[in-house]
DNA sequence: GATGAATGAGGATTCATTCAT
DNA sequence: AATGAATGAATCCTCATTCAT
């Protein structure tokens, strides 16, 4: 159930056993696109780190564009699927609902960014990920946190604690560079996801319900 | 013509009174940088939206950096003063301190995604921000999140604590894109805006102190 | 068909018959660095005469620096070839030296105005062209000169004496402009190239041991 | 009679106790022209280590070019008018001649330099400067030359006489980088110049009439 | 699948020059 | 005489992309 070891199973996040050319060229550009953005992105950077050269790469990808939006998908297509399979399940227990949606966030170290850069954005590729893939999960989470019978949340509040929780996971991995000048260590470091977790679950029994 | 006293009253957030020529650019300049990034934003577009030619805005700034820097300065530093200010003040008032950190980031709406941006990416204005203008300012919130009797967080958590402070904060004017998709709503509507503070206060209260 | 046998023959020191892109880039750019200098000859033009765009020449060439070196390797190695090959002869011959260095320049007419350029200006590139290639030689010079029984030079006087050589030699061609102006002959032209050596070595004779 | 003495009296060569502004411009417009070239020097370095402004610049000269121009002038009109009347005295006396004309290089530094780069570039001043300054001297120097009882060059030979005297006597001078590299001195300096006026002298005496 | 070569569009920046002040 | 501001032209160079091989 801890990230270390799901990340040796997993390895979606790693772009070491890649195998195929295009996964390795989504590996790269999944990181160099966390990393810079996609205005910040060169196709030919990507490329080379895959081990190609730029018209190579078009061999696998029909642009910037298309890869850019391949690695979104990649990226957000498993945590929709993570959320909606939880969704299902047994929604009281929000503890295990937290670990899990930091476990995903904590092994694949891109997302999280790759979510806020187009986010801050504003691009095209917002709509999709905020429609298709976010929206039926926010859905639940107002559901839950209405039903909850400790909540006393207004109507009017949901989406702001539903916003609340978005910022608070997806910071901590998206923020790390921030994070780490401010305080002295990794947020991505085995401990301190810990501790996230353990302070998201404190905040989902007592925050929820002020009283 | 008395440009000076006008200036405080009727430039802030908008560009539309602005005066000098270097405050127009540092205006666009500032738009463009939140909404698209640093390497997203064309120095000729600035100039173009500022009324010039880019090689004009030379005249003004050494180059795109060197403005990249100017806005972030001049975005961060009346933050960090605000802050430093409440701080001296009575800091049990969370709520008053609160409030006024909320209302910079509402009337300053690029200020959040400058931050942002520059966090993602981790560049190198990274530092100054964090640690001239963040750093002293958090060093007080975790003072105190400590004093506060009610307030059961280990030491190691305090970090923690102050990082969702945050990311909630930063997040409601920063990813304004994602929510407005999300929700139906826009959180940088005046009564959004209000509703995030008064739900910011109720976590000052409860959230804090779990139990 | 079988260009790197032609290459040889046809290629020396025109570059009509120049074959690979490279090879002909190098050409044009010799000539006019040569012509206008380093900082007078602009990229555009270069690529332009060789037949492509200024983007292009990117694919050969890692910038105008790059290629600017590569130009003066291109000149200046091969002589130095020729002298080291010329020193392990009979150095006593110092006729057959002098028609072999002239013809060198006479064949490369760009040689001479290349170093002198790099030698005005003094820039990166002529400490390696001094220190790696012609320093031996001049050395060999210099111990040329000492030996001689008839020549009776002061070891401060040598260098100046060497220096001399080098100034008549380079002078002659590379500063062909003035010569032309100040008289009314080329002084590429068969005749004068061939007056010139027998005056060179009249000097070799006569000029070189005064008593 | 030595360079260092003349040095002090007529500062034509340094630019310290300029005095009108013009002058400070042509002073610096010689020292950078020299060192860079035309196209290697901007008009804006040169107001910057004059002390102004590049518009300011436009108040004295009606551009860069007539600058450059009127650099070329100052620099050559001297020389011409000491060598025309080194002309009209006793024409036997090289040893006079020649010290004249070094020392006159050695208190202006950049001159050689100065008339190398335009003869390298063939430029549009070139003509002049080879036309009406030197051509006259030139004509002098191949008279003296031919009238020389123990001169035995053939009548072609002259002009190439000439332009060896040219350059080893430009080159001492211009090149100075190129033989800093190669040797280990300041050709600069005094006692080089001093050697090289005896090396000079001595080559009139024996190298010009070889047999 | 891969690549070298090529390119139009655009990137930031420099440059010589103008002009109102 | 000096300058801040402005600019068209040109600087070197990068970029995403195409195409023949």
């Amino acid at each position: 159930m801890s990230g270390s070891v799901l990340r040796e199973v997993v390895d979606a996040g790693g772009e070491a056993a890649a195998e195929t050319t295009s996964d390795r060229i989504l590996d790269v550009a999944e990181r160099l696109f966390a990393d810079h953005g996609f205005a910040g992105t060169a196709v030919r950077d990507i490329a080379r780190e895959a081990g190609l050269t730029a018209p190579s790469l078009y061999n696998h990808f029909a642009g910037k564009q298309a890869l850019y939006e391949a690695v979104l998908e990649r990226g957000v297509a498993p945590l929709a699927k993570l959320m909606s399979g939880l969704a299902q399940k047994d929604n009281q227990d929000s503890d295990g609902l937290l670990d899990s949606i930091v476990d995903h966030f904590a092994t694949h170290p891109n997302l999280a960014k790759l979510i806020q850069h187009e986010s801050l954005i504003g691009g095209a590729s917002l709509a999709p990920i905020a429609q298709v893939w976010l929206r039926p999960i926010v859905k639940d989470a107002m559901i839950a946190i209405q039903r909850n019978p400790d909540s006393n949340w207004s109507e009017e509040e949901g989406p702001l604690v539903v916003a609340a929780w978005i910022h608070m996971i997806l910071g901590h991995f998206a923020m790390a560079p921030l994070l780490r000048e401010l305080f002295d260590f990794d947020p991505l470091a085995d401990d301190q996801i810990e501790r996230q977790k353990s302070l998201l679950k404190r905040y989902a029994k007592g925050v929820m319900s002020p009283e």
